[in-house]
DNA sequence: CCGTATCCATTCCGATACTG
DNA sequence: CAGTATCGGAATGGATACGG
């Protein structure tokens, strides 16, 4: 996606996923999709971005599998975008960023848009490490349980 | 730091969020730094980057408050880098990263480096939303709390 | 309404080369 | 070892203008 080393090949799941989805307008899109906002000009509006901008991301989207083009709902003759089951698992990484962005980013007298379970209208417990078994888990109780971050098959030419 | 509309004010968490460690680097910047990298050098390594960018993302994330310099613990003359405590909450957007791009990102016959838990040496439970209350939360169980998601309109009054 | 095609400014990244 | 100084190429982003 950004030219750099391309890392779609290394072993480590961040490197993936940051070529996948770790572009600037990717995860504003995707949260706006959670919203259900489907149609081109919708996400145009809402974000502010240039068409063509707007076009290469969504087109990257689908083909990474993560939106998918639909007919209309609405009866007109166009597509619309909604998110794939694999774009919807991405609300995992949409909250964390969002807890974090939320406890950390914004002074005290701002006030972030908060994000809230649906029926209780309350805001959602923060997202927790646990081991496979339940308990709680610091920071600094994790460990890399393989070889190198990043190899170097991407190495030179 | 991508330039772009700077988000910076915006009062969505995500776009506040992707505005300090959105790019590229960043997180696996962070990422090292949380497996107890501290040298420019073994950064530079390890991620194989220029080393004017190194230069350049570790100097912005040292201004965002993520990573602190602190004279080196060998005694040699130089600095570490090292996660402030703002930078290590940030554990939980790299798991979540983690998780979504090894459950999604991987062929069956690939192997992604895996997190553990530093004592039982398994891997991590999957974070999961939950309510206030303890609850599990669908993607769908979400709304959004407040006005609109990228609202220039509502600036200031 | 949904895009594509252009143009242009800025930024980013990679690769040296060069100091302290 | 830890950076800074450059340079060029690639890509991003913004703003229209233009077709389906």
């Amino acid at each position: 996606m950004v030219k750099r080393t391309s890392m779609d090949k290394a072993p480590c799941p961040i490197a993936r996923s940051l070529d996948a989805i770790g572009d600037w307008w990717s995860l504003l899109i995707v949260r706006e999709a959670f919203g259900n906002v489907r149609r081109f000009n919708e996400f145009q509006k809402r974000l502010g971005l240039a068409k063509n901008i707007l076009a290469a991301r969504l087109r990257d989207l689908v083909a990474e599998g993560i939106l998918e083009m639909q007919p209309a709902s609405d009866g007109s003759a166009y597509q619309e975008y909604v998110l794939t089951k694999k774009g919807r698992r991405l609300v995992t990484v949409m909250i964390a960023l969002w807890q974090w962005g939320e406890e950390n980013l914004f002074e005290p007298g701002e006030v972030p848009t908060r994000l809230l379970d649906k029926e209780t209208r309350q805001p959602l417990r923060k997202l927790q490490l646990q081991t496979a078994d339940g308990h709680p888990v610091r920071p600094s109780d994790i460990m890399i349980g393989a070889p190198a971050p990043v190899p170097e098959l991407r190495a030179r030419k």
